[in-house]
DNA sequence: CTGAAAGCGCTTACAG
DNA sequence: CTGAAAGCGCTTACAG
């Protein structure tokens, strides 16, 4: 063993862990093993151009002297980073979180780090293309909630992979992990429609414009007139946000007219659905005898509540993880052409939808 | 204005976007504005010392070229990269989402990102000290689930601001961000006893040497003893996981024995707690009329499930936020020591566990 | 297979 | 107040 002279500012002094005045670098790694650092970087980039002699001593030197590449010349000079950024209109919530997971995973084993950005601080228009952390990633996945061309222009600027998660792909270099949102609302539509008359069937959504509701509106629309239901009449139509008090307040009003026993509600999202069902029970009515309710997204949720949610299930995890598989194919292969890929949903049948007995 | 050169490259050409050959640097801003580029370094980090006719040009020339420094040049000088870190058990569930949040509010407010890495990649023994990612961060907030030297040792030797978040800080230069959980536990285990005798009431936490559930059984036990219970028996007190599924089952196993009725359980956190509700209403009993229960952390879960769910609430945003402070006080100025925060848990009653009539 | 050298794009004493 | 120059720690043609 040559005499450790770097690797000792990093190790304990008499039992204190001493800070080093400066990390290991290449230049110590070459000293030691008596090579260039163009051989030090041959090694850890190119092995294969490397005697496997010399390969041997210079990886020792590495290991002796703990000595970890500085990611920021690294990244000068290679343009990359090996971070992939995920930009998302919120951290919370159930879906966001079933996301990021996975995400993380499949990102761990391709040897990449996720940078998390919220895009809900205040400048909505955006989504996600502000701020320095752009500079600092090697590719995007976000989340189009709104049809917005200045946003899609933003990330169509952005000189990196960019995939656009859950809705359809805008035309361009941009790719799409989306969901055949329209399929799964329709089977929905079709199972309620199973035992409640279509003009007793309602679509409660996000706010009109919300890509996602849209959609699911559309095959909602669709599969009552394939019904050959005249309508829907814009009285079973109704819009909002996504959260359990709209939904609750929504039913509320609806309860108070009389409006919902003998209903069937396809709602906009989990959330919504949840909020109905509370009201509803709120007002002695039972679900699903009084009123069907099913959901969209399939979260956790709709196993622990009681009636459990029907839901339609939307394969966020997965896609999540095709999105970061997308974008490091890209990343690997700079010919590649933008990915645009559709998974598919499908509806999970629970108690708060059963048909009545 | 000048003619725009390097600008060119960035924009449109015949309405197609072209990609740059090589992004403005700050020679080109240099140029454009007639200074040298230590100027414009200087227009960009320390104002003060540049006449203000210059400081006018040079943002001219910014603006007009679009010019954003390079982080990696710029991180290899200063040796920051203004990304903190973040590394959890799990990225899924309503109290690490929580936790991402109020880290990503504060982070974006501080001008910082965030680096998320879940450090459930297999290698379960170290708190997030591994990889490459932490050569690129500037601070690590992390939580600690099990009591490891080791693993606080690594904590430790990380040349950076570290906070633990959620147990108490490890001796050292580490911060720590804790709850008051016995406190929080001693006001459910209260509740509970007022109107459930000592020897009917249970603990049913996570697995042994799990630093929360470790501490909450303390208090559960001390709150007991000043009750002068004699106990708590072994039979009140109970091991298993932080889930749902564990909950039920062991919740059905007890009721199989007809252990339940009557009884009154401090869970070690929600999870567990749904899961017994769950059984207990799955074999017809009532909660909380038949059984008691009170969960921990005060997730979203628990407004939403009927009963809704007691439980005692755990500052986790708040906690994040503080976390990141910490951080960036300690980055600002590196004299500063480390933080030792705690803060307060508090029970919310619900209907889970409201006293009989 | 290996090394000397240029270059990536910044910041910051040091002079003036 | 401003500039020339050194230096941060890497990678990669280019020669040999």
């Amino acid at each position: 063993m040559l005499p450790v002279t770097r690797a000792d500012a990093n190790t304990r002094d008499n039992g204190r862990v001493t800070r080093p005045a400066r990390p290991v670098s290449i230049n110590d790694v070459a000293d030691r093993a008596s090579v260039s650092i163009a051989t030090v970087s041959r090694v850890l980039n190119t092995p294969s151009k490397v005697a496997a002699g010399t390969a041997q001593r210079v990886q020792a030197a590495i290991a002796d002297l703990g000595y970890r590449p500085n990611l920021f010349a690294k990244g000068l000079v290679t343009k990359r980073s090996r971070v992939i950024g995920i930009s998302l209109p919120d951290l919370h919530g159930d879906f966001y979180s079933a996301l990021m997971r996975g995400a993380d995973e499949h990102a761990y084993d391709l040897g990449y780090h996720l940078l998390v950005m919220s895009n809900a601080h205040g400048d909505r228009v955006n989504p996600g293309t502000n701020g320095f952390a752009m500079d600092l990633i090697d590719g995007l996945v976000t989340i189009v909630t709104e049809s917005s061309q200045t946003g899609i222009d933003a990330l169509a600027e952005l000189q990196m992979p960019v995939v656009v998660l859950g809705t359809d792909a805008p035309d361009g270099d941009i790719s799409s992990i989306s969901f055949d949102q329209e399929a799964g609302a329709a089977e929905a539509t079709a199972h309620l429609l199973d035992t409640t008359p279509p003009e007793r069937v309602m679509f409660v959504g996000g706010h009109r414009g919300n890509l996602d509701s849209d959609a699911r509106l559309r095959a909602f629309m669709a599969t009552l007139r394939a019904a050959s239901h005249p309508g829907p009449l814009s009285e079973q139509i109704f819009h909002g946000e996504f959260t359990v008090e709209w939904g609750w307040n929504w039913a509320e009003q609806m309860l108070a007219e009389g409006r919902l026993r003998g209903a069937a509600v396809l709602a906009g999202n989990d959330e919504i659905a949840v909020g109905i069902v509370d009201a509803a029970r709120d007002r002695g009515l039972s679900v699903p005898d009084d009123l069907r309710v099913v959901g969209f997204d399939d979260s956790r949720l709709c196993q622990l509540l009681r009636p459990t949610l029907s839901s339609v299930r939307v394969p966020i995890r997965e896609a999540a993880a095709r999105a970061i598989d997308t974008i490091v194919s890209r990343l690997d292969d700079p010919e590649r052409g933008p990915d645009r890929i559709t998974l598919t949903t499908s509806l999970a049948v629970r108690d708060s939808s059963r048909a009545g007995v």
